[in-house]
DNA sequence: GCCATTAAATGACGATCATCATATTAGATG
DNA sequence: CATCTAATATGATGATCGTCATTTAATGGC
């Protein structure tokens, strides 16, 4: 239909968004082509001009997800104080644990995408390290370099373990203090 | 055929044995009955026979999963030293983070866990809380007991969290790396 | 050694899966 | 306004999904 250029990037990126909120919403085995495509507006005939595969979709939709995810992260954590308590606050408040489609994509996709391509995880690797970086910047000067490094892996080790458990359990006071315990945990990791 | 009594029984716990396996490594949705029934060594048609559903063997396969990965880790953490510590490394060995069949269910499958049945979210809590129950028990006893518990929950969610990236990571030096944070982060939040 | 019983196998159900070939149609271009 | 082209829709592929009805076969009880 010889559209307005720029039409067809625009209708890729829009499948990108819906489909990142679908598979952190059902698993990317979880959820078909057809209801991919539905869930952007369109039928499933022309998803392969758009994307090689349906995993070349879901790399962009991991990338789409965990920049997503962060840039709200970092919007949310500032309202707190913008310190390690504050990120973790953000991440582990009952509306992130509650809504998976709009959250962290490694909360809700990690263990799937040890199984996922090599492009896939390669992609995933790289939001890792910046949100790892997120958060070495908020921990104290006092630690050497490599000491935050290495606190940073674990503090989002622990907020990502957490928020899963707390999705998982089928007892909403457990999962309660589940959040808590995490919150603690995440500040504790975080002394100097 | 009217087989020995007992042989029905044997064989339902044959295909738990396996379908815990398969579950663990190809994820609840990544494999299907008759693949499952395979791994066991059987056909897919007599599996309506043991089961009522998929989802009442990913239960029991749950279930199944947890409890033997709980006592390995036990046995494991025993040569370690036992402590929180000793437990650490023996989850956050290179070889559990290889090796998904035959390692923590919780780890493989949590996220997808979140989208299941009542019934399953049941008894992967109740597997949960013994797992609670095994680090709390090997905490400071200087800690009060909900102190223990706390920390017990926080503890594993980091256990987790850090194996799942580990997996997740395309990059063999960082995974490494990721690991011993892990084992650092799980031995500073044992401390009194 | 036959029979009754029942565990397990065969095979089929409609639904859905990822993928692709072909047809339609929207709209910028002339 | 008519035309051409590219973006999307329609529709089909064979495979696999969970589930179930029917058939086969094994063996303890007689």
């Amino acid at each position: 239909m010889r559209y307005a250029k720029g039409h067809k990037e625009s209708t890729r990126e829009k499948i990108v968004q819906a489909a990142s909120r679908r598979f952190r919403q059902d698993g990317a085995e979880g959820v078909g082509v057809a209801a991919l495509m539905a869930e952007a507006g369109l039928t499933h005939g022309g998803f392969y001009s758009h994307f090689e595969s349906k995993e070349a979709l879901l790399s962009a939709s991991i990338e789409e997800g965990m920049t997503q995810s962060l840039d709200e992260l970092i919007q949310l954590a500032k309202r707190y104080g913008d310190d390690v308590t504050a990120l973790a606050r953000a991440y582990l408040h009952p509306r992130h644990r509650d809504h998976p489609e709009k959250g962290c994509a490694a909360a809700a996709l990690a263990p799937e995408l040890a199984r996922h391509s090599a492009t896939t995880r390669a992609a995933f690797t790289a939001r890792l390290q910046a949100l790892f970086k997120l958060i070495e910047e908020r921990l104290p000067a006092t630690l050497s370099a490599a000491q935050r490094r290495e606190r940073s892996m674990a503090i989002f080790a622990t907020l990502m373990g957490t928020l899963q458990m707390a999705r998982a359990v089928d007892d909403k006071g457990l999962s309660e203090r589940i959040l808590q315990s995490g919150i603690h945990a995440a500040t504790a990791l975080a002394q100097g």
